[in-house]
Formats: structure tokens, C-alpha cells, sequence
DNA sequence: AAATATTTTTAAGTAAACCTAAAAAAACTA
DNA sequence: TAGTTTTTTTAGGTTTACTTAAAAATATTT
């Protein structure tokens, strides 16, 4: 129906509009799909042809209910797709992105539903990201950061916030990852710096304020 | 590395090639590729270029060794996702072809030998076409067809010729799959019917002609 | 062997998706 | 507010992969 550099561009639109307020900016498109701003004005002016987005000239971009649909599709199948690599090919969390980004184009009616089936129905993929069902809505999540955490607490980790390979393979140095329990021990007044407790692990860990800002969590007892 | 384009016209020559003897001819390629003359005679030049292919003007085509590489990978790959739409997501053989022809072109160095073990290194697809191995090597199965039994004969099947959605679905009402195993009980002279006894089911059919000379059997004793 | 038919190639053009360079609009700033 | 900077669009060009129409080469027939 529509080729998958069209839809590479919805997918990037619903996920600056996700981010911030107010219209997505040529600007913005560009950085996201590695490309220039005249390139993305082309496409713009596709998109709003077929009925996708609304293009305002020198303003901006949004999706319509179409494109939002398209959009989302494109979320759920890249994140069952990343499930799958994981849970049934045995990937790594920082492996999965560039397979998924062509897997998510396959075409079938039936496809992503079977994949959800044979997968148990997941809601959260590999790195803790929402799988939005088959009717668009999104499952909520915390978004509370590592780096939010007072002295003494524990918490889950839920999420991350930084999904290059390179923080995802230096969490897999660290010991961390989905799950992974942590107690603020102590928050270092010179770089902000978290020294924290693991304890399932029986290990203690320092962490950067940058990988601090980088982690979601949940606040969990005991 | 290659295009999408470029990949299915690699495996059109290979399946062409596998077929008949002599060179793959321009019209031959434009009729498998549901395209016209002057499209393929654009990709040679191209594939000659890249030196995928030999083409020589109003002769044909042959494959390189890297583009019998490539073609047989893509075969691989194909095959290997037909097996994992049908034994794991549950689809039907007449209903994998185009899902599998998209997914063969996702391109990652692992991903083709996860998918192999994951699915127990099949050596056959779900219509019982051979697998070439990593190596480039095919599986020999039998080439018999079921036209071609004695009467009295008791054989099973192992594959077929015509990959027709059509063709799958009336087999799929006629009962018969892949290790269906068939006792030719008489061959109707009037129009070269088959009245053939399927003993695991008890049951006796009347196979076409048209039926016979598209299914590959192998002959089995008692 | 000449005429005819078929096949294949060349020529010319299209649409998608990109690019660079130049122009125009919008946003800052002094 | 006038000038400067930044952002965005337009203009013009490229490659891929297709198209139709015309020309050329090959094959077939009489």
C-alpha cells in the first residue's frame, strides 16, 4: 500500500510528536532520517497529497487519523519483531533495532496477529517500550528516572531512554537490564555520580548521572 | 548491499537456469517476473555491470558465481521462512509464498543461522523444496511423479510441482499433504485418471491427470 | 533465399526518493 | 526596526526501476 520510505517518515513524525509539543519541523524530520530538509519537504508534500499529514508551509507537520494508524502499526510490528529476535532467536537487546526497522515493513493481513499469538501477547518490548494493541492504545509505563531516585529507595529497572548500541552494550558490562533491582546508596555531590546496591547481585556499582538520566524505573519495597 | 530488484531478478535466472538447459532468454525472465522485454534488458545491463550476471545482447544470461551466491541464499532464506510462518505461526502452505518472498530480503549476517536453528535445520520447505545448506548445497529428493506409478504401486508424497495458491487449496480439500501416502489402485484409460486408495485415511479418491503430473512421490513398499 | 514473424534492444519518458545550490521566509538581535 | 542569521523551500539534477513505441536483430516459413 505504501513503500516503506513513506512509512519510515510517519513513523519518525508520530515519534517527534510523541516527544514534544506543538508541530514537527522540517528541521527535526531531517535529523531523525538522517537526510537533508529539502528531502524531507519532498516527501511532506507526498504525504499530505495521499492524506497522511497535514503540511503547513514554514510551520510544520502533523499525521492524520490515517497516518497515526499507519504510524502505530509500524511501532507494534517493530516491537513484536524485537520480541521475537530476543525471546526466540536469542539477539541481544542492542542487536535487534536494524532487523526489526525491515522486518516492521512486511505486508499481510494476518501477520502481526499470528506473531503476537506465538510471542504470549506481549505489551513492553526488549528495552522496556510499549507495544501499542491492535486498536493503537499504548500501555502505560513509568517514567520515572534512575537519576530522580532519593537516598535509600529501590527500584526496578523498567525502561531505557538511550536506545544506541553503545549504552545498551555498556548496561550489559554494567550487569543491568530489564529487571535489574537497584538501591540508591549514595548520590555523589561532585559529578552526581549514583553509587548503588544491587541486591540480587550482592554488588555495588557506580554509576554516571548520564546513565543515571538514561534509565526508567519503578519504585519497588524491600 | 543489493536491491530488492536486483535480488528477485537474480533468483528468477536461478530458477530458470535450474529448470532448462541453455541460457535464460529476455522473454523467459519477463514472463517470471510478470514484467515486459525492455525491463530486463534494463536490470541485465545493470547485473552485468555488477557482475552478478554474464549477459550477452539477443543470446541470454547466465549467473556469476556471486550471483549464484546470492540467488541460492535468497532460496535459503525463503524456504527457511516458509517453515517458520507454517510450523510456528500455523499458516497454511498455499498462504506463505508472499509473506516469505518479502521476509528473504531482510538482511542481517545472523540472522538467516538463528532462524535455521531455531526451526531445527530443516532440509525441506513446507512444499517439500530442498533447502540449500550455508554452503550452497542442495538436498536431493525424489523426482518421480505420481503420473508415473505402476498400478498396484504405494507411494508418498514429498512434494509439488506447481506452487499455485489454486492448486494447494484444492489438494487441501482433496486431503492430501505432504507424506500423504497414495496406492495407485487403477489408471482410468478414458482420461488418464488416477483411482488411488490413501490407507492411513481408509478412503479411495479420483485424482486427475492434470493432479498426477504435479505431485512428486516417492515409492514406498507395503 | 527472400519475405514474414518473433524476439530483443534502443529511445524516450515517468515517478519515487534522494542530492546540492540558490532563493525565500521566518526568527533572532543589536 | 533594520540587519543578520537560521530555517525552509524551490530549482535543477541524479539513480533506480519501471513504462510504451520504434528500430534492429534473429528466427521461421514458404
Amino acid at each position: 500500500m505504501y513503500t516503506s520510505s513513506e512509512e519510515n517518515y510517519l513513523k519518525a513524525i508520530l515519534k517527534l510528536a510523541r516527544k514534544e509539543e506543538g508541530p514537527v519541523t522540517t528541521g527535526a524530520l531531517a535529523a531523525e532520517m538522517n537526510t537533508t530538509a529539502p528531502s524531507v519537504t519532498d516527501m511532506l508534500r507526498r504525504l499530505s497529497e495521499k492524506n497522511l499529514a497535514t503540511y503547513e508551509k514554514y510551520y510544520g507537520v502533523a499525521l492524520t487519523e490515517e497516518g497515526l494508524r499507519i504510524a502505530t502499526t509500524l511501532v507494534r510490528r517493530h516491537r513484536l519483531w524485537e520480541v521475537f529476535l530476543t525471546q526466540k532467536l536469542g539477539f541481544q537487546w542492542d542487536e535487534v533495532h536494524d532487523m526489526a526497522e525491515q522486518l516492521e515493513h512486511v505486508q499481510h493481513p494476518e501477520l502481526t496477529e499470528r506473531l503476537n499469538a506465538f510471542l504470549g501477547y506481549p505489551t513492553f518490548d526488549p528495552h522496556g517500550d510499549p507495544i501499542p494493541n491492535a486498536q493503537g492504545e499504548w500501555p502505560s509505563r513509568p517514567h520515572q528516572l534512575l537519576s530522580s531516585l532519593a537516598t535509600g529507595q529501590i527500584a526496578a529497572v523498567v525502561g531505557v531512554d538511550d536506545h544506541s548500541a553503545a549504552f545498551l552494550q555498556h548496561l550489559n558490562r554494567l550487569g543491568i537490564g530489564l529487571g535489574t533491582r537497584l538501591e540508591l546508596v549514595e548520590r555523589v555531590e561532585f559529578d552526581l555520580s549514583l553509587y548503588v546496591h544491587l541486591p540480587e547481585q550482592n554488588r555495588n556499582l557506580m554509576l554516571s548521572d548520564k546513565v543515571a538520566r538514561s534509565l526508567f524505573v519503578e519504585i519497588s519495597n524491600a
